[in-house]
DNA sequence: ATAGTTTATTGAACTAGGTTAAGATCGGGG
DNA sequence: CCCCGATCTTAACCTAGTTCAATAAACTAT
């Protein structure tokens, strides 16, 4: 497991010295994730940022009728967790669990922290992150109020084109904001047009 | 019109030098806004990010079949205005206009860069105003699937107590994300339940 | 291979929320 | 002070999406 992917990841957006990228890889903490393993549990406070190396994840919120909701998935080089859990060490209202087996790098709290204060350029490299996050979720809200299912199920795939071949339908119904079976119509509806 | 709002906003979350300060008064512009007016709108790049300083603003999205769909609402003490847009420069999908007559202070595009560039506390700043923005947005995701519409209705009252008196019901509807004729049955639910 | 479990599909009955249209109420400008 | 347009309410009907239940298909672990 090397650091190549998330440096260039991050050198998308900031440029760093050798010190800093020292400083920054010593933080990290490797770990292998399984199949349906949970990394981060709903309840306990989110002791780590998480960035997937290899695999897929997702994020996903139980409510108090103990169905599911997806709230996100995350394949290689993207960021996930609770931010909120996080930054605020409060217990977690979400669940991380590895769709495939995974490989992630762990950023701890206290590293973060430390991060930020002796390496600004992390400052504006989350602002990026987060912002570009931000960009994304009022995107899926707009989706979510105006397009219908058929149209949001087509831009799920158009977008996350390799989710398919790992996700299992009813996750993808769930991050859709449907149910299962209606989400079998609709592909059926889909398939009988084309 | 003073920067006294907006200097406390930022001080709650960084501590700026004098010069800091000067440097950053220096690069917001005054404008007052009156009620039904638009500050910015659809198809047109997001000039300037904006800070409200008085009174209360909203930003909705308009679809294909001409439909509004609220996004935010921003009262005092909030940025607002389409991230995307003014970051990329690309024509923006939202309108802003004031729900009421207010004041708000403007910073154009090539000033956030240079505030960036030349202070890097307000990278900090603006890290921790969007990772907020994203917690709450992804809260709002969760309850549109997660909670009824009553209930939902009732944690935006909670949430945003000052904005009733200042919106009209139809945007509140539409920022639930139904029509406004439902969320009089709603009402009306609720008044007689108590 | 075989049984057990999880996931996907289908169909019938149901419900939350939408649509349409008609009144009722509010609010600002002459 | 009154009128006109915008907003809010009510009610009857309609539909997208849910629920439930039964079957079929796909995985997992023996």
């Amino acid at each position: 497991m090397t650091t190549a992917t998330i440096l260039s990841a991050i050198q998308r957006h900031v440029t760093l010295t050798d010190d800093e990228t020292a400083f920054f890889t010593s933080l990290l903490l490797p770990q292998r994730v399984r199949q349906g393993e949970m990394i981060e549990r709903e309840g306990e406070p989110t002791r780590c940022f998480i960035f997937v190396n290899a695999g897929c994840l997702m994020t996903y919120f139980t409510d108090k009728e103990d169905v599911d909701h997806v709230i996100q998935f995350a394949t290689t080089g993207w960021w996930t967790g609770d931010l909120h859990s996080f930054t605020k060490q409060v217990p977690s209202i979400y669940t991380t669990k590895g769709l495939a087996d995974s490989e992630v790098w762990l950023l701890p709290k206290a590293s973060m922290e430390q991060l930020l204060e002796r390496v600004p350029r992390f400052e504006r490299y989350f602002r990026i992150i987060f912002q570009n996050s931000l960009i994304t979720q009022q995107h899926r809200i707009i989706q979510s109020y105006s397009a219908t299912v058929d149209e949001r199920y087509l831009q799920f795939r158009e977008k996350y084109p390799s989710l398919e071949q790992y996700v299992p339908q009813k996750y993808i119904a769930s991050y859709l904001g449907i149910t299962p079976e209606f989400l079998s119509k609709v592909r059926r509806r889909l398939m009988e047009k084309s």
